[in-house]
DNA sequence: CTGAAAGCGCTTACAG
DNA sequence: CTGAAAGCGCTTACAG
């Protein structure tokens, strides 16, 4: 910076201002950056962060980064992060290292603001970041106090339920993950409840709930166990697409018909829903990173705390063809 | 750190060596250790950079971190970099911002190493990179001068070109991303020299090569185009799985039975390979990910450029049932 | 509009 | 083993 000060003449306060917004005469403005771009100068982060307290760094914290769902995240947040100038540290805090994380909390002095994509957070938890002091948005749930960006799980769930009432089905089951692993759980809940509200409200009762392990593997295990009984149901709904997935794949080996004996719907809209012609709820993931990123933004350039922003984007219904009315 | 020193009774020197290794007596290092401990105090990344030159910050360059291998690259280097407590930052660089990131590269002064995931890089873009005189480490490639971690495609695509000959097929053909997207291309080159090779080795006319856009959508499009030959092929070699799903999904539309009239073969043993009973190449992937963390580690603590580093990773077949002899 | 100067929070020779 | 001091590269009141 001192090189570009003595190149244009200038003292370095000026070429420090020049460089940002700040006001400056044209004339010297312009000889600045061209002093600059000479010198092919890099403001350096370090030095900048140190005096302004600003790290123009933003924390992306997710559980499970290679899942379909976060890893568009990733790519919503990052995209909308780079465009606004701000470089995105990445944090895959599954299951196993999340008290270590959230105790030590790394962000700490490293980052302007976070964004947090989980579904539930522990009280402890939601105090360790807000103790960070920073704005924070949070992806795939409400908390109180926290800015959030979200679908309606529950109307997500009711869809596919109604959905499959409307085709006729009144023996219905649902796959779920595992609830023992604490990630994830109230997605899985709220699936649960609007599903279930969703089934009861026709008059039939409540679905029998399946859990496993969250993914294909054990959407499949799930599977595996409803066929294990005597009285099958006529269609499934999982909480994700994933799931389904597994699900499709037991059903296939065991030689049952989709949907000719049993109708498949899951959440998501993933990828490979369409190659696997799956009946879903789509939610639009890319685009909730997105929003969470302008969440963040917004907090950071107003320095108006929205705690209670609470962004709800729409789901709906793709019918493929794996959902079809039951056998007769 | 001054208020640290003063609760302990040092100079902010003796801190800062008691907070790091440096030479401190024990019982001083203790009392620094537990004062920093009640104060909750945290170093600043920004002082401690400033003065150091030290990021303790790594980058990671992917072109598409939705799609599969790179989502799985991402966890496998997240998990690397922050066990040796470094952080990650990300930058999801495809197709269209890919010039002016290499011509601006935010990563000067930000990062003190960078993964860079690319199967080729123009001598520009090589250049631009060893311009940032930090620690480098290529990963899906091997580009002189450049550490590197990797598969060995050609040997990858051969085996499943010898797996498919020795099924008995004659007629193969092959699904390949999309040539004009720079991205990937030499990843794609390598897999196609190594599977016609190994046809070819068998006495069998090449493989009819077919291009499309890379992924499900461009698999299922691919395959389409096939169809539409008078003379069918009896096996599919595709780049890899999520081109397979897609040309599998075309068959299943059109009725064609798999493995029955044709077979299909992918590379990278995608979470989904399992549950669509496809054959594939397997690849380490998060492995891969690690090892490229590792490889940048060891330059940084031992401070030896290992250029001539190129670590290649195997893979194996894994036979499911989409690939079978040919129809008689 | 511009500059001189203080200061952000560390690390690291240099002495002792 | 420990401390005083310089300095890393910026930003930002404070003057003018």
């Amino acid at each position: 910076m001192a090189d570009v000060a003595r190149h244009a003449g200038v003292s370095i306060a000026t070429v420090s201002r020049a460089l940002r917004d700040a006001a400056v005469a044209p004339a010297t403005r312009e000889r600045v950056l061209r002093s600059a771009r000479e010198l092919e100068y890099v403001t350096s982060p370090a030095g900048s962060g140190l005096s302004s307290g600003r790290t123009k760094t933003v924390a992306l914290v997710v559980p499970f980064a290679a899942r379909w769902f976060f890893s568009e995240v990733i790519v919503g947040a990052e995209t909308a992060l780079r465009e606004a100038g701000l470089d995105m540290l990445l944090y895959n805090i599954g299951r196993t290292d999340r008290e270590r994380f959230f105790a030590t909390l790394p962000l700490r002095r490293r980052v302007d603001a976070a964004i947090v994509v989980a579904s539930s957070l522990t009280p402890d938890q939601q105090h360790q970041l807000r103790s960070l002091g920073i704005p924070l948005s949070l992806l795939g749930s409400r908390i109180e106090g926290f800015p959030s960006v979200r679908i309606d799980d529950e109307h997500a769930a009711a869809t596919a339920g109604r959905h499959l009432v409307g085709l006729g089905h009144r023996r219905v089951a649902m796959i779920c993950g595992d609830p023992s692993n604490p990630v994830g759980t109230a997605t899985t809940a709220r699936r649960r409840a609007g599903f279930t509200t969703a089934i009861e409200a026709a008059g039939i009762c409540g679905p029998e709930v399946v859990e496993e392990e969250w993914g294909i593997t054990g959407g499949g295990r799930a599977m595996g166990r409803i066929l294990g009984q005597a009285d099958l149901p006529t269609a499934i709904f999982a909480e994700s697409d994933e799931m389904a997935f597994g699900a499709m794949h037991t059903l296939r080996r065991a030689g049952i018909g989709v949907p000719d004996r049993i109708s498949v719907v899951g959440v998501d809209d993933h990828e490979l829903a369409m190659a696997l012609e799956l009946t879903t709820v789509a939610q639009p993931v890319k685009e909730q990173g997105a929003a969470a990123a302008r969440a963040l933004l917004h907090q950071l350039t107003d320095s108006i705390p929205p705690s209670n922003y609470d962004r709800v984007l729409p789901t709906r219904l793709v019918v493929r063809r794996s959902s079809a009315p039951p056998p007769p």
